[in-house]
DNA sequence: GTCTCAGAATTGTCAGACAACCTGACAAGG
DNA sequence: CCTTGTCAGGTTGTCTGACAATTCTGAGAC
């Protein structure tokens, strides 16, 4: 796997195409949309009205649509087309619980990590804070902030649990595009984080685990609050 | 959501039809023949072949492929088709590693479990020493046998969880599918889940915790050298 | 032996079509 | 009034056929 900071993949590790088909377009430009607030939550998505409005062919959408279907960001029903998740309390407590696993298992390996490993971490929350500094726009704090989380499970190593964590920070995602409002409460997270890796930089894991619980049992209670008004 | 043994969600409850449409039945075949050994690791599932082989046509058979990439059980580059994955040592020491937190969390929940989970559990058990009495076939000893593994899972209650722990076995099964020879190992394991599951129903959560562990660190080391020869 | 290049094979995408199915409304009958 | 049968409209599931872009293959040139 290629670590952070243009690792020597052979003489050209740092270049990367952009490789980009159609159908991952599609898929990226829908995420966006829904991400962004363009499409409200519940909205069906009819396969030849986005055809013909993204100028793509009916295929080609649908295949896009079971992406979305298949990270959880839509739901298909037979006969019956996908439609954008609601994202319910239950599931967003269930997200938040299993984020709780795979991020705990992430700071419970701090001490043995690789030091690349902490140090991403160490990144992730510098341009989570200075994102912050810089006031930038809501969905980008969102996506550093959640990024700062995934980068704590990337401590164990094991690029199968980030995937599985992405997948997870998208519905948490999500569920944030519901509830815009939420937006305020980022700055004073920030500060919430550097006290999480002030005490990992102290070696004192316990600490930071039990940190990070109440950290995360606070988001969930407060998105759940957002949602249900 | 209904429980198990026929809730009464109205009065018909308890009927449900299996709407199953072409692309899952392909899907679902495809499946059963990379662990069935018909289609060994590596080759390359070619459209037109399989389309006019099943009986179906190019855009079913691909979108099924699609569901065989998301499941990590065949790898798709561009204009180059899709082959059945071929499991590397390092894939199965991150499925295991990435096993190891799942089950170990839905362990370390034991005490905190709903009854039915933990029954859950005793019942999974319960059909896995059955079929290894009764010497059934490979395949389904090991169905049964990582079943049991994902109810552990299920005693943390996350969907989420235990649809990720689904992904990993299949993936693991995958690799099994490698390895034939291992069958025999089977019985042997069945005594090992005997004590693990002992350990839980006297409470003895960490002495569970460490089994298990040494457990996982077995399989995947027989895993891999079946692998390596 | 290595390089180059045309042709075959395969995938990515498109257009059009049809059957199966869901939804809603309306009439018929208890 | 409530249930059932029927129909029209719209949407999805699947098929057929096609074409461009890309990759692989093998023969010929140096």
């Amino acid at each position: 796997m290629s670590s952070s900071s243009a690792a020597a993949d052979g003489p050209f590790g740092s270049l990367h195409l952009e490789h980009t088909s159609t159908v991952e377009r599609t898929a990226e430009e829908l995420r966006r949309a829904i991400f962004e607030g363009d499409i409200e939550s519940g909205t069906a998505l009819r396969e030849v009205a986005l055809a013909e409005s993204l100028g793509v062919s009916r295929p080609t959408v649908r295949e896009a649509l079971g992406i979305l279907v298949a990270e959880g960001l839509a739901t298909r029903e037979p006969h019956r087309g996908v439609h954008v998740s609601t994202p319910e309390a239950d599931s967003v407590r269930d997200v938040c619980r299993a984020r709780w696993v795979l991020e705990g298992a992430g700071v419970r390996r701090w001490r043995e990590a690789d030091p690349d490993l902490r140090n991403a971490v160490h990144e992730a929350l510098r341009a989570y804070t200075d994102a912050v500094a810089a006031e930038d726009t809501y969905q980008a704090l969102n996506s550093l902030h959640l990024a700062f989380h995934v980068s704590l499970v990337g401590l164990t190593g094991s690029p199968r649990l980030v995937a599985m964590a992405e997948n997870l920070v998208l519905e948490l995602k999500l569920a944030l595009a519901q509830v815009e409002r939420i937006a305020r409460n980022a700055h004073d997270q920030a500060d919430t984080h550097i006290a999480l890796v002030r005490l990992l930089d102290a070696d004192d894991v316990d600490a930071a685990l039990s940190f990070l619980q109440t950290h995360l049992e606070d988001a969930e209670r407060s998105i759940i609050r957002a949602l249900g008004h």
